[in-house]
DNA sequence: TTCATTTCTTGCCCTAGGTCAAGTATTTCA
DNA sequence: TGAAATACTTGACCTAGGGCAAGAAATGAA
C-alpha cells in the first residue's frame, strides 16, 4: 500500500497536490496485470477508466480507409494509458489499445476520477496540465512529420522511447513513423 | 451586451452551463479588433489570455531548425484562439500567432478564466471537453499526414476550413500541408 | 522437434513530391 | 500611379521512399 502511494506520487506531481490528496487518489487506484495481446479498448467501445502503466508496452492503432493497420501511439513505463476523447466525451472510440508485452498498471474508474476531479482543485489542475502537455506533444509530432526525414523521425523515436525500438515489431514502428516496413528495414541496416 | 451573451452562449455549449453561468462569463469577455498583420503572441512570450474569434483569420507558426516558416494551424470564425501549453503551463511559447485579415474577437484574461474555471463546475467540464476534442483533432491530423497524399490533404483542408483556401497565401497553406509552394501550385492548377 | 506463421530483409523498378531558377502576376505603399 | 516587394507559376531535373515479390530468420503452437 505504501508502495502504491510512493509510486503514484511520482506520477501525480503538481504544486497543489499534497500527500493527503495522493492518498485519496491511491485509494481508488487498483493494481492490474495484462498478458501480451490483451486489449484494454476496442473500436466502438466507450472507455470507462484509464491506467498508469508501471511496467510494459502498449500501442494504440486504427485501420485506415484501406484497412491498413496504423499505429497511433506507443505507451511505455509511467505513461498514462488512455483514449482521451472517448473517456471524457463519453463517445465510442475509433482506436484499439493492445498490450505488446506482459504489463502491470494502476487502474482508475471514470466515476472515481470524476468525483476527485471536482473535489480536489489540485487534481483538476494536474489534469489540465497533463492534457496540455499531451496536446503539445501531438502538435509537435504533426509538425515533425512535415519537417523531418524518415530516418530523423526514427532516431527521435529511439531516443524518446527506447523500449519501443527494442520491443515493438518493425511493422508497428513503421506505421507509427508513416513509412513502409521495407524502408524501415533499410534504415535500420545502415547503422 | 445582449448580443455578446447570445454569441458566447453559442460557443460555450455544455449541459452544465446555464444562462447565468454564461452571463458571468460574458462579464469578463472583452470585444477587441485586430488589423491584418497584428500579432497576439510571439516566440518567447507567455500567453496571458485567449480569444474567441468572431470574424477573421489567424495562423500560428514556428521556425524549424533551418529557419523555415512552418504554419502550425489556422484559426477561423468561432475558433478559440489560444496556445494551450503557454497559457496553462505558464511557460514561454515556441509559436507566433498572427492575424491574416482584419478581425474581431472576444478576449478573456487568464486570471478571470482561472477564477471561473474553479467556481463553475460546468465551465471546467466545458474546458476539458474542448481540450479533448482539440487533442483528438491534432491526433487525427498527424495520422492523416501519414496516410493521405498531398492532394487529399489539400482537399480536406478546403472542405474543413473554406476561408483558408480563399484568404491565406499559398505558401502558408503549403507549409501547413507539409509540401512546397511549387507542389501546391501544381495541385491547384489541375481542378 | 517440426510445421506453420509471422517477422524481417533485400532486389528491382517506379512515382510523388522536392529543388532550383526564371519567369509572370499581384499587392503595397510612397 | 509607378517602383519595389510579395505572391504565384512553370520547366527541367532529381531523390526519398513506395510497391511488389521472393527469400531468410525467428517465433510459436502442437
Amino acid at each position: 500500500m505504501e508502495e502504491k502511494v510512493r509510486y503514484l506520487s511520482r506520477i501525480y506531481q503538481h504544486p497543489d497536490l499534497g500527500i493527503e490528496d495522493i492518498q485519496k487518489l491511491a485509494a481508488v487506484h487498483e493494481k492490474v496485470s495484462f498478458k501480451k495481446g490483451d486489449f484494454i479498448l476496442q473500436k466502438g467501445e466507450i472507455l470507462n477508466e484509464y491506467y498508469i502503466l508501471e511496467k510494459g508496452l502498449f500501442r494504440s492503432f486504427v485501420h485506415d480507409y484501406q484497412g491498413n493497420d496504423i499505429t497511433i501511439d506507443f505507451f511505455s513505463e509511467n505513461d498514462i494509458l488512455i483514449e482521451v476523447s472517448s473517456l471524457f466525451q463519453r463517445i465510442p472510440t475509433q482506436e484499439n489499445i493492445e498490450a505488446l508485452t506482459d504489463s502491470v498498471a494502476y487502474k482508475i474508474d471514470f466515476t472515481d476520477f470524476q468525483e476527485l476531479f471536482h473535489k480536489l482543485g489540485g487534481f483538476s489542475e494536474w489534469g489540465r496540465s497533463w492534457m496540455s502537455s499531451s496536446l503539445f506533444s501531438f502538435k509537435n509530432r504533426s509538425t515533425l512529420m512535415r519537417v523531418e526525414s524518415a530516418r530523423e523521425r526514427y532516431e527521435r523515436l529511439l531516443k524518446e522511447k527506447p523500449t519501443v525500438g527494442k520491443m515493438a515489431p518493425l511493422k508497428h514502428i513503421a506505421s507509427y513513423l508513416g513509412i513502409t516496413d521495407s524502408t524501415l528495414s533499410r534504415i535500420r541496416k545502415v547503422r
